[in-house]
DNA sequence: TCGGCGATTAGCT
DNA sequence: GCTAATCGCCGAG
């Protein structure tokens, strides 16, 4: 499937990301192609995995009770701007803000199945034994590493030019649902069916440790 | 100012 | 199944 790369297909415009239905925002996602290009390396991956957060009321959420600080000040800006934060102090998670200004809803990019610049993505991880291109892009640490985010592209544009998404004309019939992943600190809010991803594609995550 | 901890991952038992 | 790695954030004091 990431064999061949496709044409660049037309950008998701700003409008898509002001809606209001976070959840929806993060279904459409799945099958999009994410285009990065930093330090002059272009690397793009089709997203195969989401997960809504969804403002103040989420107990889930950066954002919850609305909470504002240095950090989360990007949740209230207008959909269509990065929000990437260092986890563990190791990974860095690349989400995407949603929703007019002040509503605080994000798109958590969990997955992607890699499709240009590989070898750009080979060269982040300086990777030792040579693992499938499926593993780069599998989860959202990977999915940040591979494709170069840093938690100094905060606040940047999703439409483009260093961040953009492409519709491609892949489609997506009855994408999985599930909880979302490592949330159980949320009580109720974390068996939301928040979490949303292409069935059977190997990049997405989950799937215990098989590292192919 | 200080200390606990996280939207994770990989490697080892 | 268990845990180290690793550091900025944020609530407590």
């Amino acid at each position: 499937m990431a064999s061949k790369i496709p044409s660049p297909g037309q950008m998701l415009p700003a409008a898509f990301y002001m809606r209001q239905e976070v959840t929806e925002i993060a279904i459409e996602l799945l099958g999009k192609i994410l285009f990065t290009r930093f330090d002059g390396m272009q690397t793009s991956g089709r997203i195969v995995e989401t997960e809504a957060y969804a403002g103040v009321m989420d107990r889930a959420s950066h954002a919850y009770g609305g909470r504002n600080t240095l950090r989360t000040a990007v949740f209230y800006r207008e959909g269509g701007c990065a929000y990437v934060y260092l986890c563990y102090g190791i990974h860095q998670m690349f989400n995407i803000i949603t929703g007019p200004e002040g509503l605080a809803h994000a798109v958590l990019i969990r997955a992607v199945e890699p499709v240009q610049g590989t070898e750009f993505m080979y060269k982040r991880f300086e990777t030792k034994p040579p693992v499938s291109p499926a593993f780069l892009g599998r989860g959202p640490g990977n999915t940040g590493r591979a494709l170069g985010f840093r938690t100094t592209h905060t606040g940047m544009q999703v439409t483009g030019p260093e961040i953009a998404v492409y519709d491609d004309g892949y489609t997506v019939t009855d994408p999985g649902i599930s909880p979302r992943i490592g949330v159980d600190y949320a009580g109720e809010d974390a068996l939301l069916p928040y979490r949303y991803y292409i069935r059977g594609n190997p990049s997405v995550s989950g799937k215990k440790a098989l590292r192919i």
